[in-house]
DNA sequence: CTCAAAATAGGAGATATCTCATATTATTTC
DNA sequence: GAAATAATATGAGATATCTCCTATTTTGAG
């Protein structure tokens, strides 16, 4: 992890609109963060010392689980936060946070800005709507999880994360993402390509069936 | 539905601590809902005219599903908000909200307050720890659905709901809540009568082995 | 370059959960 | 209070998903 300085900091800040954010300025105590890939953003049961504001690059909630599973909660993207349940709650859980990608983040230390953050409109009405997005995103994907089986929500993801109609994520991560068992995965993917839905291409898989994985991913949607 | 008017109305209000909820004065637009049981609050994909607040009762949040599932998402409770999320986002998709017992709620019509209640501090900063609250316990919910069989979180959901040693749940309900079949939850109760967790006691399942329930609904909690 | 660790791959058998069908018993409604 | 509706109950067979095992290939660290 680094810590931007001085001149660094400043050029990197004169990109970012903090009135958008913030309607107090923030400047002074404010850090900015960057993580490599792979890095902790935050350590799971720990409480972080800031709250964090994705800039750039992508992360991962993470949450293990007493009997050894790990689920992979949810992607954090730009312009998120991170942090934001330990500043609203004395009691919590803290998940574990992991750059998936670089990941440059304003880092707002919690003991100083917490009181006024928590008086701001601006940043408690974007604070709301992200949020409410979470929350709703969450409740999407638990009733999914439960309606619908590995075939409806994998087909889903595929058209979401394939890139000019071929998918390449890793097993592990999707595992953990889809919450079923590496064997499951690779006994639905092969399905697929039985069906020739897919078709393997070294790791990766190509799309051969646009309209029959559309079809499947779209009775999950509620619209 | 009835609408409280008048001195019904006024004599109502003086219990309310509005202060602790706005900022800003209310009273004027703001009505007063009855609900009775079963009464549905909002209906599936029909936006609601009004933030409510419930001031008493309890309610249930519904999600129907293309292939006919219908999942309880969550129960909502006293001090919380209803309608929430279309007062923050143009588009979304509106859940079907019932009413589980008679139901008190404050109601503010949308199109009078919403421009304020976004402008308003108080309300935004306890809009925010409720909608965080709200995201954990979805996330919370999502990942166990994923990490642990019935077994566990059924265990889990009689010691939550049962009274006195009872437990008392209507099977439909618990079905649609924990996202399983009728027949597979009869299944399980059955294990749990073999094994003397539970006896059954006509409709209701007395509790005869508290700690292994509570073993069993231990691991999945998070702490 | 080499070795360890991570990722991919698939077999075999178990089990958690589902669907469908059918009865019986409460509860509600007119 | 009879008929319709909702809730409880259970069997039988299917399938979605898991665990455990083993082997090969790729990647990363030194």
């Amino acid at each position: 992890m680094e810590i931007y300085r001085d001149e660094k900091k400043r050029l990197y800040l004169e990109q970012i609109l903090l009135t958008e954010l913030f309607s107090f300025p923030v400047e002074e105590n404010m850090e900015i963060h960057e993580y490599k890939r792979d890095d902790w953003i935050i350590q799971e049961g720990k409480r972080p010392d800031y709250l964090f504001y994705v800039l750039e690059g992508k992360a991962k909630i993470y949450i293990t689980h007493q009997n050894g599973k790990v689920t992979l909660i949810n992607f954090i993207n730009d312009q998120e936060y991170i942090g934001e349940m330990e500043l609203l709650h004395d009691v919590y859980y803290t998940k574990g946070i992991q750059a998936s990608t670089k990941t440059i983040c304003l880092a707002l230390p919690m003991y100083y800005y917490r009181k006024r953050l928590l008086e701001d409109t601006k940043f408690l009405r974007e604070l709301s709507k992200f949020l409410s997005a979470k929350a709703t995103h969450m409740a999407a994907k638990y009733t999914q999880s439960l309606a619908f089986p590995l075939e409806n929500r994998l087909a889903e993801f595929i058209l979401q994360t394939s890139d000019e109609g071929v998918y390449k994520e890793k097993h592990v991560t999707v595992c953990d993402y889809l919450g079923v068992s590496y064997r499951h995965l690779l006994y639905v993917l092969n399905q697929f390509c039985e069906k020739e839905y897919l078709q393997k291409a070294g790791r990766n898989y190509q799309i051969k069936q646009f309209d029959s994985l559309y079809r499947l991913a779209k009775v999950i949607e509620n619209k």
